[in-house]
Parts: C-alpha cells; structure tokens; sequence
DNA sequence: TGAAATGTTGGGGCG
DNA sequence: ACGCCCCAACATTTC
C-alpha cells in the first residue's frame, strides 16, 4: 500500500518518523506542495525561498538514491491536493511531520479530518522538537513563561528519543504523478541579489552535518564565552537547517552527547550552554503553542498602550544599516548580504529599533521576518518580544544596549564592523564604534566624512535612552 | 542575554 | 607622622 509522505519542515531522510513509518510498509510517494496563502500572515521571505529552492533540490537527489524522487506540487488548498494525488496513485495513507505555526495548526488539523473524512489513514509525528509543546508543563499544570525553570525541567524530565536512521530502502509507487519543475515554483530570485547568500551557505543536510562537525570539533568547548563574539567563528550557524527541517533537535542533542562519549569535552554536556541554546529554540515553541497571538501581539497585555512611534525615515535607516552606528549598521548588513545576522548582533540592532528609535518590535520582526534564512515565527517572536521587554522571561524595561559599549566588548578589534562596513575599515579601532568621536584629522586620515562617505549617528543614545526610559516607567504606573 | 549613577575603599601625593 | 584630597577601582543601587 503507497504512503504519501507530505513534505514540509523536515527536508530530510535521517531522523524522520514520517518517512520512516511510511518506508516500512511498502511504496512511498515524497511530496512538496508549495501553498502560500495557507501560510496565512506569514508567507516564506524572499530569503527564505532561496534557502527553500536549494534544500528541496537536495533533498530530491537524496531521495533518488533511494530510488524515488520528490513530487513538486503547487496548490491553494494542500489538503484537496492531497487527496487527489493519492487517487491518482492509488495511495490509501498519508503522513507528516508536524509542524507549530498557528495557522500550520489550524490548516493541518482541518486537513487531517478532510482526509479521514475521505478515508484515508492520516498521521503526522514529531521530527522538529525535543518535546511536545503540550507535553511540558509547571507544577501548576499550565505552560512555562520563564526560560531557566523550563530548562531544568526538561533537564530533569531526561534525555530525547535517539534519532531514527534513514530508511535503508523505500519502494517506488506503482505510477508517479506529475511533477513541477523546480523552477516553475519560482523560488529563486528573478534578479541576481542571492550571491551573498549563496556565498554564506551550503543548504541541505550535508551542508548541515558538516556545520555541526566543525562546530563540534572547532567551537563547542569555547562556546560559552565566544558565542558572543560576532567576529569570530564561535557559533553554529545551524539555524536555517534547523529550520527547514535538514537536520533535527534529537540528531544536534544526541551528536553532542556522542561526541562527549567519544572524551570530546565533559560529563557535563547536557547542561552545556549550546544546548541551553537549543532548548531556547524549544521554549519559543512551547511559547508560540500557548500564547498564538505573540507574533502580533504583546504577551505582557500592558505593552499593548505603549507610545510607539511612527518614523519611516528612521525604519530605512535601520534597515540599510545607515543609523551611523557602527555595530548595528554592521549587522543590518550581514543580514541583507548573507540572510543571517549573529545573535549578539540581532539583541543590539533589535534593542536600538525598540528602545533608541522606539519603533514598535513588530516592526523589526517583519524586516527580520523578511531577511531571514533562519525566519522561524517561534524564534524571531520570542526574540523580538524578550528585547521589547513585553514578552516572556523579557529583559526588564530599564534593559538598553549602549551601542557603543556593546561594540567594544563583543567585537573588540573591529573585524565585525570592518567586514560590513567597510567605509570605516581604515578608521583606528580606537574610534571605530563611534566614529563621531574621532578627531577631525583621524576621520580625514582613514578617508572618512561624516555625512558622506558614512551617515553622522540618526540620534543621541543618551537622549534616545532617557526617553525610553520615561515611556517604558510611564507604563508601569 | 545592561548601563549609568552613586557609594565605598584604599593607595598615594602633598602640605 | 598625620590628615586631607584626589581618584581609580570596585561594589551597590537605580533606571
């Protein structure tokens, strides 16, 4: 009996129940549907579909080696697209990868009845996450909202299943159906804006193993302090694999513990603020599964009357990376050029939009939003509602980054800023997180006129700050 | 997963 | 020798 495998997330063979289920009991069909109007506000960024266009051809010739091949399908209604593949192929079951978005909720548990109303099997499993949202609770039984008693919760609740192997074999359906051409889905950008990207970034599941390997044998033992440092290669970059599903949490956990077996680094792996990390990237779904309206509105309701302003010069500026302040132009930057912005980076622009500018978090989650190659609506809320102050386990209001000070301690010789803004490069590193600073003869000798070659700062931190401050105090009362 | 303002301490210069 | 001041370094409080 043929098993569509409904492909969404989770482009990959390695660690994947779906398909793992369906090779085990006869043919399989791998399918793709590209539907964005199901994605509802949230509708994949131009980024994003580049990363997307890539993957999905890997995972193409991933599946040939297992003698099938992937489906591409175009669709606005997956769920009568599905039914009417498994008549044409005379498939009897269908299976998924579950996925946590709101609408991916609502849009999945419709097609799951619409399916068995037909009467077809249909059933999805876990392949993105360590635990279920709904399986993790506080002892009041209701959801976490802080970040370190969910940790130690999921710590002591023990270790995820082990990652399922790929199938060794999988059966080709009797006929295969039609199939899109990748490029009819029109993915890749029509103009030429992608080298960057394509330069940063190797989609696909080896590209992800061979991060992960080199991050495991490179940078997982400093990575406690050198995380934080945007200008070295001290972080993992498997967020957009994460993402799309090319590798799992389960495969990154127990790839960690296999190499602390191995006598790779310490007892203490699992409490390692890498995979700290990775259960960030939990709780913001536990997060996003509880409290659905976060993408657009505040959890902390008293944030919803907070005075945002309305500055469209001030929101190109930030965007370009002309805001004439070094390491948050630097980052805006890395972000257009690559898809892909460091974390440390991504809390000080986030807290200058927020908290300098007092453009609402909305706002940048958008732009980030549409940058991304790693957009993950679980992630980029939780990010963007933690550095407004207005979301869970958020920093407190009177919490704002000094651009500058910020500059000095996570990039401390400049080759950040250097890199990204390379109008700056000649400017001594004494003054290049504030170039306004530098005397007049320092800023002639590094070829630099402020205003023109590089844009004088768009505000006064310290104002900029006082008034944050008086806005957020007034909130409290 | 801040930063600034304010307070405290202790060494050294100096009358 | 002593008190006084300055100020850097560090700690605490406040936003």
């Amino acid at each position: 009996m043929t098993t569509i495998v409904w492909f969404r997330r989770d482009l990959r063979l390695q660690d994947n129940p779906a398909l793992h289920a369906a090779a085990a009991r006869g043919p399989v069909l791998p399918v793709y549907i590209q539907a964005p109007e199901e994605e509802a506000e949230w509708p994949a960024g131009a980024a994003e579909q580049w990363w997307l266009h890539h993957s999905l051809q890997r995972l193409d010739e991933d599946l040939e080696r297992l003698g099938l091949r992937l489906c591409l399908r175009r669709a606005d209604d997956s769920g009568r697209e599905l039914i009417e593949l498994a008549a044409r192929c005379g498939a009897r079951r269908i299976v998924w990868n579950r996925r946590y978005e709101p609408a991916a909720i609502r849009r999945d548990r419709a097609i799951k009845a619409s399916l068995r109303g037909a009467g077809l099997e249909a059933d999805s499993y876990n392949a993105a996450l360590l635990r279920e949202p709904w399986d993790v609770k506080n002892k009041a039984g209701g959801p976490f909202q802080v970040f370190t008693p969910y940790w130690r919760h999921c710590l002591a609740a023990g270790d995820p299943p082990p990652p399922l192997p790929a199938p060794a074999q999988a059966a080709a359906p009797p006929e295969w159906p039609a199939s899109l051409a990748l490029d009819a889905l029109g993915l890749e950008p029509r103009i030429d804006w992608a080298r960057g990207i394509a330069a940063a970034w190797t989609p696909g599941c080896r590209g992800a193993w061979r991060r992960l390997d080199t991050f495991l044998t490179t940078a997982f033992e400093g990575y406690a302090d050198r995380r934080n440092r945007p200008d070295l290669a001290g972080t993992s970059r498997l967020s957009p694999h994460l993402h799309f599903g090319e590798i799992g949490p389960r495969e990154v956990f127990h790839a960690v513990g296999a190499a602390a077996a191995r006598g790779q680094f310490g007892a203490a792996w699992r409490q390692s603020s890498f995979l700290a990390e990775l259960s960030w990237r939990e709780f913001a779904y536990h997060l996003l599964y509880h409290f659905p309206e976060t993408p657009q509105e505040p959890l902390r309701a008293e944030f919803a009357r907070f005075p945002w302003v309305d500055d469209p010069q001030g929101l190109s500026a930030w965007q370009r990376g002309r805001t004439g302040f070094p390491i948050v132009d630097a980052g805006m930057r890395e972000l257009w050029a690559t898809g892909w912005m460091h974390n440390r980076v991504r809390m000080i622009a986030g807290s200058f939009l927020v908290k300098d500018l007092l453009l609402p978090w909305t706002s940048g989650a958008r732009w980030f939003w549409d940058c991304l190659v790693d957009a993950d609506l679980a992630s980029n809320t939780l990010g963007w509602q933690w550095v407004a102050g207005c979301g869970a386990d958020a920093a407190p209001y009177f919490r704002v980054f000094n651009p500058t000070l910020q500059g000095r301690k996570f990039d401390p010789d400049g080759a950040y800023v250097r890199r990204w803004v390379p109008e700056l490069a000649a400017l001594p590193t004494a003054w290049l997180h504030a170039p306004w600073e530098a005397p007049a003869g320092v800023l002639t000798e590094a070829g630099i006129e402020l205003g023109v070659t590089y844009p004088r700062p768009i505000l006064d931190h310290d104002t900029a700050r006082h008034r944050a401050l008086e806005a957020l105090a007034r909130l409290k009362n």
